[in-house]
DNA sequence: ATATTAAAAGAGTTTTATATCTTTTATTTA
DNA sequence: TAAATAAAAGATATAAAACTCTTTTAATAT
């Protein structure tokens, strides 16, 4: 559905999002890091939701990627958009040119609900919800869970 | 969610299905300009298919692809798993290498729901039912429809 | 000012998915 | 049996996605 860099992207922002009340910028290395993505590639995505406002970024020592006052009130939907584009949401399932309720494929309205359902959810979830499910210890954006 | 290959996949053995009652072999020139996929990649695909007896084929002139008796009777899900294998329904959302109840990313039970409806779709449907929505004219393989 | 730090930017590589071309093999029909 | 047909198979090409490396630019601190 979503691609992978785009996986990244909402990762990034939420460990960002989630390092809020520090105050303090974190370094692409530190973030890389923590979520087990590779470094370089992590940072070109990071810049371009700089470049889309959704996070901010300073240079220098003790510069790096923060998430700014608005960051964590964006729903979900806004970095797909900056990353994959909203297009991803009207795909047709069977990879014909185009799909919609005129000349529908044979599985346009079984996954029709279903993909609603999908883009309802990245319209209303918020970064801030996933931060809180994460705090709660509900989930987490690595595979570095604790064993005991 | 599922791969274009396997898309195409679909696309042609429901068009097989469509044309089982002829009794005749389809020529890959002939289903791919129908339903307006490259030749020769439909062809690679179709060949997948016929090796995992999900349709049927025959060499030489008069020769050509269709549906054997079975074929219609196979539910989505048998497709899927021949072309892209049915790891696709539990890949990570976020792109996590695995994503389950034990270690969930924050968007694991929005999707999980969502993505066992999909399966079950894929399981519950059969190249029939597909056959019958194009049949009824409710639903089309390729993007030529009637302007009129 | 200078050295240092860290993101930005640019260019390049690798991998995977998608697509094409050519040759071979099996089958049929004349 | 020879010619024709059409899928199978193999090899290759192209495009997109994912990833890496190097240089540049901006900011800071000494």
């Amino acid at each position: 559905m979503i691609s992978k860099t785009c996986g990244y992207a909402i990762r990034g922002v939420v460990f960002l999002a989630l390092e809020k009340n520090s105050k303090k910028k974190v370094g692409i290395h530190e973030i890389a890091e923590e979520l087990q993505i590779p470094k370089h590639f992590l940072g070109k995505i990071m810049q371009e939701l700089v470049r889309k406002g959704i996070i901010g970024s300073i240079k220098g020592p003790n510069g790096g990627f923060f998430a700014n006052s608005r960051t964590v009130h964006r729903p979900l939907k806004e970095i797909v958009e900056a990353i994959d584009g909203l297009g991803i949401f009207n795909k047709c399932f069977l990879g014909r040119d185009e799909c919609n309720a005129n000349n529908p494929c044979p599985l346009h309205d079984e996954f029709d609900t279903c993909r609603n359902a999908i883009f309802k959810t990245f319209e209303n979830l918020k970064i801030a919800d996933l931060v809180t499910k994460i705090e709660k210890g509900e989930s987490s954006l690595n595979m570095n869970y604790e064993l005991f």
